[in-house]
DNA sequence: AAATATAGTTATTGTTTGATAACTTAGTTC
DNA sequence: GAACTAAGTTATCAAACAATAACTATATTT
């Protein structure tokens, strides 16, 4: 990989790629040159990256359009790991620490430069695959942990008693609070006092702190008293 | 404004404004321009939605990069209100209030669509100018909040005791997290369920809940017991 | 009403961009 | 080892872009 760029000017001895692999390699640089720079990043700036001429691309991609999808999947639809839903429903440790362990693994994904720039600069154009992500998190997360809270309190279960749109909110302010603190460091550039690990500690703690203040405002109707 | 286009082709009839106002009216349709597709946005476009011609644009901005940065001192340094200030400091009112009434003012700005979408674009450029407005949000805002939870709390003020790296970070997790509210909505274009209003009303309640659980673990030199 | 200043136009330029066509050569198949 | 497949190259294109030059016509000044 570093040796090639020597052999600049002699083309005879290029090495060549499975289509496959150097599919992977385009797409592999193209999120890094997007998440810098925007979709709109030149595909003659794309190649230079890579070593290659620029129609080169055009073999594996019939278009840019079919490349920029082929990043938003490759970002987005990387698999969701079950082992966070399992690190949430696991009742034998507090919902705190469950908590806290959730979002050191999840944030190790959303805080990576690469996807969160990538996630807002697709979120700007207000893509289908954003409001799908959305969702997304809205059902496997939010609602995981606002039926976690809701045992772990002594309140009625969520199914017996739906989450209220208010307990989704607020749980929103809570993963928007720790989503902005990786677009402060990853996408505007301006390092927080504080290190991510000491960051989902106090998400913990203010989701525990702050939840407890929504839930005893909130009606439910089967509770005595 | 209606009448200009029906004379297309007769230029002899075009009205024609003094620079000052047109000046304010490229950077009006700029922001309008940009916010929606960003600062790639061409001057051609531009000059299309003002109804005169590309060059135009090029009388009253030497170049592209001056109108761009004549669109984010428009943006990011129309004034700061001091009222805003007021309505923190007022300790005659419960801090939940105050909460609640302040981010009822603050979101009224930055929620509109023109100024997130433009502050995403300009953070995604990792711009210095979002580095001095994060600045001020820490300074004037979440520093105004710490102190005041720390009276209403009956902890030792700021002034006796610094508020520490937590309380801020932890204040940036209510801010980001309100401050992400306005982006599902108008950056991805996705309507939460709950309106506007109700989201401050239950950020100022998580605030209070989640803070006074950050508070009680920190530990105050000057204190009893 | 002539002279001056200037907002806006037409026409054009040099670059950058996504994309295509025709060719070359590295690797594989028989 | 000849024939074939396909990864990659060179050369080129048309459209879109920021920017400039030269001209036109509308105000304002005198």
């Amino acid at each position: 990989m570093a040796k090639r760029k020597v052999k600049k000017a002699d083309t005879r001895s290029r090495q060549r790629m499975s289509a496959e692999d150097r599919k992977e390699q385009i797409v592999a640089a193209a999120i890094r040159l997007f998440s810098e720079h925007g979709f709109e990043s030149s595909t003659h700036d794309l190649a230079k990256s890579l070593g290659v001429t620029q129609p080169a691309i055009y073999r594996h991609f019939p278009t840019k359009d079919d490349l920029v999808n082929a990043v938003y999947e490759r970002v987005f639809l990387s698999e969701w790991r079950s082992s966070w839903d399992l690190i949430l429903a696991d009742r034998n440790v507090n919902i705190e620490d469950r908590l806290s362990a959730f979002y050191t693994e999840y944030t190790r994904r959303i805080f990576e430069t690469d996807w969160s720039r990538i996630y807002l600069f697709s979120g700007l154009k207000r893509l289908q695959i954003n409001r799908w992500y959305v969702a997304l998190v809205e059902e496997r997360v939010l609602g995981r942990i606002g039926a976690e809270l809701r045992i772990a309190f002594g309140y009625p279960s969520a199914e017996e008693v739906p989450l209220t749109a208010e307990e989704i909110e607020a749980l929103w302010l809570f993963h928007g609070g720790i989503f902005y603190y990786g677009v402060r460091d990853r996408v505007y550039g301006i390092t927080p006092k504080v290190d991510s690990a000491t960051a989902v500690e106090l998400l913990a703690r203010v989701v525990v702190g702050g939840m407890r203040t929504v839930l005893e405002r909130i009606k439910f109707p089967a509770m005595a008293g």
